[in-house]
DNA sequence: CTTGACCTTCCAGTGACTGGAACCCCTATC
DNA sequence: GATAGGGGTTCCAGTCACTGGAAGGTCAAG
């Protein structure tokens, strides 16, 4: 099949496939005379680990490392559980930071009162408290 | 003062105060005999401001926005008021898809044994479910 | 006079695409 | 045979907010 059926299988986008090949995170795909990329159903299947790799949140490095382990069948289960518990921490800390500036960001939106006069502790505590 | 001590007062890179004018957000600064550039106390309070705006993560538009507000003496509060409630929706947003991010990554991790046998869920997910 | 810290500009790279231009291929229709 | 359309191809530029580095000018101290 051509990148456009590939595309609508995996649910990838036909750009974003070529950019995973050009990116060595998938092989070349085999090209067919008139030069198009022709793609099995194993190509298809990686691009459809990637897609939903990528919609997990693991990078492209990560999703490099996830494709190698899945391929290779005699990987070892722990080292594909280091990986994802080592995004699980980083989803975690990001969660913890956004928290805090969301509790930050949520008192200084109460404080201010939020009409057409020009007092507003949001830009006073950007300033510096003194603006 | 030259651009390193206002980066030192500002808490800013010099390479990010250069690119914050490169990119509009504060005005050209004045230059001495030596083409450096120089920087009064004022300036250094807009970085600043710009270094804690970022620091809450507004992004640039929203800092140049915020800047523009906090310069304008006869702004209405309301006006600040809007663009950070719209941001703190935008960190919800991101909090929530990150939460549920969690979870599912969470139960994949949970479930995977993570010893040197080769069967892991966590690749028979994102390979859907049959390898 | 040299060293070293500081400053300048410009260019390239980051991550993970995305958009667009310019062009080729294939089929169907007039 | 011309044309229209819907594929596909490559390459280049842009995104966001910097960051690193090269090549060179400036300044104060020893």
């Amino acid at each position: 099949m051509n990148i456009g059926e590939a595309a609508a299988l995996s649910g990838l986008p036909t750009k974003t496939i070529r950019y995973y090949e050009e990116a060595g995170l998938v092989a070349p795909a085999a090209r067919g005379d008139n030069g198009y990329r022709r793609y099995s159903e194993q190509d298809v299947h990686r691009l459809r680990f990637l897609q939903r790799a990528r919609g997990l949140g693991f990078s492209i490095q990560e999703c490099r490392e996830l494709l190698s382990l899945y391929e290779d069948k005699s990987r070892a289960s722990a080292d594909v559980k280091a990986i994802a518990r080592q995004h699980l921490q980083d989803i975690e800390r990001k969660i913890a930071e956004l928290e805090s500036l969301r509790d930050l960001l949520g008192e200084l939106v109460a404080k201010c009162h939020g009409d057409d006069r020009p007092d507003c502790p949001i830009l006073q505590d950007l300033a510096g408290s003194d603006g």
